[in-house]
RNA sequence: GCUGGAGUGGCGGAAUUGGUAUACGCGCUGGUCUCAAAAACCAGUGUCCUCACGGGCGCGAGGGUUCAAAUCCCUCCUCCAGCACCA
């Protein structure tokens, strides 16, 4: 027999990946009256080298893959690399080197990985977002964007780094410098090109509930996200110091109920009618400085951890259309332009930041809801804002009503006196694409006679990245001279070109339907993507809850209303897999507490890590690094190989349920027992529980000693039957011992998924446990089924039980039948 | 602050239609084999009392419901994650 060790591992791994690559056994069926399984995994960055969290991530899916496969599904399983983006820019930089160059070189080195850990991804299917015949339907699809209006150009204020030239997202601005730089990042106001997902908010949450298969940490991050709120939107108007209306301004509140108590409101910095209002008068340079001083902050340092709140008082003023007050108007840095309408009516009583505000400005502050449990809440004694519901005072009519009656009556009210409407809010903002960087998908836009944008023809697409740039200076499409200008091909004229390109998000929301048909005259055909589609099975990273999720949903959303596509949500079932630590850190390359994939291989194999990685934890629980839990499944391979090199005999294995007695019924029962545990745990991906049930099984087996030829067979059918069930979990191992030992000749791979039977499960004989007042005192043997008089009977002669029963009263007997007796007794 | 999730041996974790708590694995202890070590294999391993038989106590804390609670209810504590001046 030959042993389990590195060297025959090696070669056992590599002949197994040849034979499944060059037989195509993972090739998807274009067609096929098998029902479709697609399991698919987030496409991964090209960052150079697999670390453990991809190895989690696809062995997971893989998993799922094959168990589908041989369950008879016709399985898509593909791979691909989200392959645009940044870093790749900056390493070219760095080496010399173009990104391109680079980024294929990085794709090699994963692609090779990934075979060496024997995923069986469906290679003939492999895309990347950098390849033409990709990104060209990444602008068919933004053009079709533009044209529905969707897709659209808007000043922007962004950070901006003057030594590099670019646009900085706000997580590469650290401590107010560009993260490369380090050059003091600026405020510019900047066109920009966005996406309408604010329109498919509603849908966009409404949704979320047909997603029962998502988790709900998931589903309640992007409820928070678009983040719905019911209000009211109040219109007042505006008066200059004399009291003559000048204007008129809308706020959005949610607390209705407490209009009365405005005593102030407040515009946002970048609220363009703070400028307006101060024009010619005596504060205009004031107020002017105040807000050039509060956009000059970024918007993480003006609404980080700071609780303080800076406001100036325009010189003008609005009446409350509720009581005709006059009340000062003011700018301040603690409201935001973009929620609402970026003006809010501020009711210091009742809310904590005017309550702040107002302490600081020596504002007045009145109270118009009294807490139900006082008589009188005196504005003179709050230390904090009273912000519960309560009973309405102070209010008119809707005194003595409870606020949350008055919130309903009162925005009623306003409405049919004309001055207020109900209204609803999204937090969500619409999506911020362009870049102003060269690794990215060019926007297919030029800009006509008038300036205005207008779509690349469809027949000129792609638009493609040119390979003569420079780089290191900004972005080398503005400065490249063969990109800069459009050329209309009937009539010659140059036109310039849009040189942003697009955020790498655009590319990801839709390549999970590009792999269902890679046609390249085509994004994709609707009638393959309608059979394909949805994803049945989606894994990955918590870290794209929001963003990634929630873009492909909106993606869907939006090229189902095209009528490309039938369904309206990509992703049917999902699962985000948990972090690998090491030491209770997370891994990572700056902290270099990073365990390499390919050194666990190379020592233990792909089979050994991808069991360590299943057992050691539930999929999306936190997973700690452990060499001894490693070892331990290196230790569990080992013994499958040589107890079933072992034990299998050939044997005649025709063999009839019934003739199996004593016990090779039990081991026959342990081997349906396993079958029944393993493919329930794979519904559920309890892949940890699973293979500890395998594990039960291969003691079941070590145990049993076949006495004769029917043992024999009963002894090769546990066998087989390990094998089987391992075969999605450790591949490699399982074809070398189906085929060398079980003398299977077809690969386990397409093997069928074995069954259980209930009648099988069944035992003849039960152990019943014995309680006495719910305290477990003794246990005995008794025939499956037996009735409450006999067990009754049993449990009172035990001699354990006896002692704790004896010379008192029988008030109760418990009986769950098969299981347990409870004698209560006083 | 809001939202979501989680607290079980020395460790990773099982068990939730209420019914033998700690499956499976790691570690540890003892043993077999060996000149020795490693590997492998066998046995033991919640905790306290007891030579032992056996018993008490144990699933973050406290209470409750029940014949019976890790599981259901109430109050609280701790940790993790996401969002966070959203009007």
């Amino acid at each position: 027999m030959t042993t389990y060790n590195s060297n025959e591992i090696k070669r056992i791994e590599a002949k197994w990946q040849m034979f499944w690559d060059e037989n195509k056994v993972f090739k998807a069926e274009a067609r096929s009256d098998r029902p479709k399984y697609y399991v698919l995994e987030m496409y991964p960055y090209p960052s150079g080298k697999l670390h453990m969290g991809h190895v989690r991530n696809y062995t997971i899916g893989d998993v799922m893959a094959r168990y589908r496969r041989m369950q008879g599904f016709n399985v898509l399983y593909p791979m691909g690399f989200d392959s645009f983006g940044l870093p790749a820019e900056n390493a070219a930089i760095k080496n010399k080197t173009s990104p391109r160059v680079w980024t294929d070189n990085r794709m090699q080195d994963m692609v090779a990985q990934m075979k060496a850990m024997g995923l069986s991804y469906d290679w003939s299917r492999f895309l990347y977002s950098h390849s033409e015949e990709y990104y060209r339907w990444n602008q068919w699809i933004f053009i079709q964007m533009f044209k529905r209006g969707l897709a659209y150009k808007k000043k922007s204020l962004v950070n901006w780094d003057p030594a590099d030239q670019t646009v900085l997202a706000n997580e590469q601005v650290i401590d107010g410098k560009g993260w490369r730089s380090g050059a003091v990042v600026e405020k510019r106001e900047i066109e920009q090109w966005f996406i309408r997902i604010t329109d498919y908010a509603e849908s966009l949450l409404r949704d979320l509930d047909k997603l029962e298969n998502w988790p709900e940490r998931v589903k309640t991050m992007q409820r928070n996200w678009i983040g719905k709120s019911y209000g009211t939107t109040i219109k007042f108007d505006v008066v200059d110091a004399q009291g003559k209306k000048i204007d008129e301004l809308k706020t959005f509140t949610t607390r209705p109920d407490t209009v009365f108590g405005i005593e102030y409101v407040v515009l946002a910095a970048e609220h363009p009618k703070c400028k307006e209002w101060t024009i010619g008068k005596a504060n205009e340079s004031e107020i002017a400085s105040f807000i050039k001083e509060v956009t000059k902050r970024s918007l993480i340092d003006r609404l980080g951890e700071s609780s303080d709140k800076n406001g100036k008082p325009l010189g003008v003023y609005v009446i409350n259309p509720v009581n005709g007050r006059r009340v000062p108007l003011w700018v301040a840095d603690y409201v935001i332009m973009d929620y609402g309408t970026g003006a809010v009516m501020a009711v210091p009583a009742h809310d904590q930041r005017d309550f702040t505000f107002a302490k600081k400005y020596g504002l007045p502050v009145s109270v118009v809801i009294r807490p139900v449990d006082h008589a009188i809440l005196n504005a003179a004694d709050m230390t904090a804002a009273f912000v519960d519901a309560g009973i309405m005072v102070n209010s008119q009519q809707f005194d003595g009503m409870s606020s949350p009656d008055a919130m309903a009556a009162i925005s009623q009210w306003m409405e049919s006196q004309g001055f207020g409407e109900r209204t609803v809010t999204f937090r969500l903002k619409d999506w911020l694409i362009s870049r102003q960087r060269y690794w990215g998908t060019p926007i297919p836009i030029f800009y006509d006679d008038d300036g205005n944008p207008q779509p690349i023809p469809e027949d000129d697409l792609p638009v493609r990245l040119p390979e003569d740039v420079e780089f290191g200076r900004g972005n080398p499409l503005a400065t490249s001279g063969s990109f800069r200008y459009y050329v209309d091909k009937t009539t010659g004229k140059k036109y310039r070109r849009e040189t942003d390109t697009m955020d790498t998000f655009f590319d990801s929301s839709w390549y999970y339907m590009r792999y269902t048909d890679l046609n390249k005259d085509r994004p994709f055909h609707p009638d393959i993507t309608n059979y394909w589609m949805p994803v049945d099975q989606y894994i990955g990273g918590i870290e794209h809850a929001i963003l990634h999720l929630l873009y492909s949903r909106f993606f869907t959303k939006f090229l189902r209303d095209l009528g490309l596509v039938k369904f309206d949500e990509p992703f049917k079932r999902l699962l985000t897999q948990g972090m690998v630590l090491l030491n209770g850190e997370v891994m990572s390359k700056s902290k270099g507490n990073v365990v390499d994939p390919d050194a666990i291989i190379e020592k233990f194999g792909a089979d050994t890590l991808r069991v360590f990685i299943l057992f050691a934890a539930p999929p999306e629980d936190q997973l700690e690094w452990d060499d001894n839990g490693v070892g331990g499944s290196w230790k569990f391979l080992t013994r499958v190989w040589s107890l079933i090199y072992d034990r299998y005999q050939p044997a005649d294995d025709r063999l009839k349920d019934a003739e199996i007695t004593g016990p090779a019924r039990d081991m026959e029962r342990a081997r349906h027992e396993a079958i029944k545990n393993v493919s329930e745990d794979f519904e559920l991906y309890k892949f940890n529980t699973a293979i500890s049930s395998l594990m039960v099984l291969l003691n079941q087996i070590d145990k049993f000693t076949a006495q004769n030829p029917a043992d024999q067979a009963v002894l090769n059918r546990a066998c087989r039957t390990v094998l089987l069930l391992l075969a999605p979990i450790a591949p490699h191992l399982c074809e070398e011992l189906w085929q060398k030992i079980a003398g299977q000749e077809d690969t386990i791979s397409r093997a069928a998924w074995p069954k259980f039977e209930e009648a099988m499960l069944k035992r003849d004989q039960v152990k019943i446990v014995v309680q006495v007042n719910g305290k477990l005192r003794g246990q005995f043997t008794a025939a499956a089924d037996a009735g409450e008089a006999t067990l009754k009977q049993m449990a009172l002669a035990d001699e354990r039980v006896k002692v704790f029963v004896e010379g008192k009263e029988i008030k109760k007997f418990v009986f769950v039948p098969n299981k347990l007796v409870n004698i209560v007794v006083s």
